[in-house]
RNA sequence: CCGAGAGGGCGGAGGUUCGCUCCCGGCUCCGGCCGGGGGAGGAAAGUCCGAACUCCACAGGGCACGAUGCCGCAUAACCCGCACCUCGAGUGCGGGAUGCAUGCGGGCGGCUCCACCGUGAGGUGCGCCGACGGAUAGCGCCACAGAAAACAUACCGCCGGUUGUCAAUGGCAACUGGCAAGGGUGAAAAGGUGGGGUAAGAGCCCACCGCUCCAAGCGUAAGCGCGGAGGCACGGCAAGCCCCAUCGGGAGCAAGGCCAAAUAGGGGACCGACGGCGUGGCCCGCGCCGCGUGCCGGAUCACACCGGCCGAGGUCCCGGGUAGGGCCGCAAAGACAAAUGAACCUCUCCGUCGGCGCCAUCGGCGCCGACGCAGACAGAAUUCGGCUUACAGCCUUCUCGGAGCG
C-alpha cells in the first residue's frame, strides 16, 4: 500500500487516482445550492453534459470562493428511498473529487433512473468521464 | 421430526477511515477549530378515523350540505390525582371525557359443503357472509331468454260444448267456452308437500310445512315467543334518486406569532352617494369598519371631537406585485433543493452455484470456496392514539394432519 494513502482506506481510491491527505474533503451545507434561483441560473445559463446515469450542468464562478453543488433527483428515479440513495451517491462522488476541478465551479447534478442499478464505483466512473468531456478536470491527473 | 392454518415478536452484530446535521463545553486570527453527546420505521407509507395545539367565528331563522344507521360490554390518545424507587424525558395505580376504530359476546337476515331429524314440504346444528333504519311515502330500474316480469300471462298443453267428417265407446278439423295441473325459459313464474274434490283444474276444501297479524310469558336490549287468528293478499334493487331518525362551527404548522425591507398591501379622473368585511355554501337578518360640502343633539368663539340617524356603485385611465426574506412555533432526529451517509474489514443468518467426504433410491447431511448492495417492504417533516396496506428471512405459542419412539 502506498505510504501516502496511510490511514485513508475509508476513501474509495482506485488505481490511477490518489487522495491527497493534505486536503480536506468536506462539503458543508454552505457549499450546497439552496435557492431555486441559483438552480435556474445554472441550468439556464451554464453548460451541460450527459453521461451514463447523470447529467452535469455547470457554471464558472468568479473569485476563489470554492465549489458549490446542487443535486436534482426527479420523481422518475423512483420512490423516496431510491431518491435518497441517488442524492447521497452524487453528493459523495462530488465530495471526493471537489479538489480535482480546475476552477471554482457551481454545478448541478441531475440523476437519471439508471442510477438505481449502479454502485458507487460505477457512478464515480460516469462522473469523471462527464467532467473529462467537459474539460473541468485538472490536467495533471 | 415434517406439513398446513391462526396469533405474537424480531427486522443483523462489531470495527477502521472520510463525511453530514443538531445540542453542550472550551478555544479563536471570528473564517472556523477541538472535545463530548444525540441522529429513521414496524410500518416512518396510505392519509381512513380520533385527539392535542393554533387562528377565525360564536343574535337568530330558512334552504341546502355532510356524517352516522341491529343490541350489550370492554378498551386509546387526552385531562385530573396518587404511590414507589435504581430520582429519570422512570415505573406503576386510581378517577373522568370521547366511543372513531377495534376486541369480545349476543340478535336478525342470506348462502351452503356436511351431520342429524322428518315419508315429504321442511326443521335443527356446524360453517361462511352481511354499510344490518325504511321497498304499504313517492319516483325509477329489472338486460338476455321466455307466451307472460309486477296489481302479469297462455306458446306447447289439459278439459267441456256445438257443427262437419271418417275406418265411430274413438280420431281429425272448425267455432266456442273453462283451466293453469304438466312441459319449456329464466336469478326469480306469485306459497309448498300429501290427500280430497272436479269435465279438467284451482286454498276450492282438509292436514302438515312455510308466511302475515295478534299475543301469555322471557330477555338490560336487539329480539324470541306458549297460544290464537287469517287461505295467503304484500318479488328484488335504497353502494339509483329518495324518505325517516339522530348528530354536525370552520380551517389546518403553507395553522399561527414576531421582526426586517419595500414607490409591493395601489394611484388618478368622472358621474354619483354609499361601499367593504364577517357571519363555513346560498338567502333573509345581524354585527363591525370606512366614506359623506348629509341631517339631529351635545360641545366650542368657530372647528376638531363625542353620541344618534340616514344614505341608489358604476365607467374610464395609469402603475406595481405574483418571493418559498429571517426567527419562533419545533421536540432526548428535526430539514425546508430536504442531515441520519460512503468505502472497507471481521463474524453470524439466508439463498444460488461449484468442489470434496459420508449415507447412498430420487436425494439427504457435513466441510470448504465464490457470488448475491445483510440482500424484504421501505426514509421522519407539528405531535400523539387507532386502522389499513407492503414485507426476504428468523424466533415463538396454539390447533389440525402425517411419521417415529415409549
Amino acid at each position: 500500500m502506498p505510504p501516502e494513502l496511510g490511514t485513508s482506506r475509508g476513501l474509495p481510491w482506485r488505481v490511477g487516482h490518489r487522495f491527497d491527505m493534505t486536503l480536506r474533503y468536506r462539503l458543508p451545507r454552505s457549499a450546497r445550492l439552496q435557492k431555486k434561483c441559483e438552480f435556474d441560473a445554472i441550468r439556464a445559463g451554464g453548460s451541460r453534459v450527459a453521461r451514463g446515469c447523470l447529467i452535469v450542468n455547470w457554471m464558472k464562478l468568479s473569485g476563489s470562493s470554492g465549489c458549490r453543488l446542487g443535486i436534482v433527483v426527479g420523481r422518475k428515479v423512483g420512490c423516496a428511498v431510491a431518491r435518497n440513495r441517488a442524492r447521497r451517491l452524487l453528493r459523495e462522488v462530488f465530495r471526493h473529487h471537489q479538489h480535482d476541478l480546475r476552477d471554482s465551479t457551481a454545478m448541478v447534478l441531475v440523476a437519471r433512473p439508471s442510477i438505481n442499478e449502479k454502485a458507487y464505483a460505477a457512478v464515480e466512473r460516469d462522473f469523471l468521464a462527464a467532467l473529462g468531456e467537459a474539460g473541468l478536470l485538472k490536467a495533471s491527473e
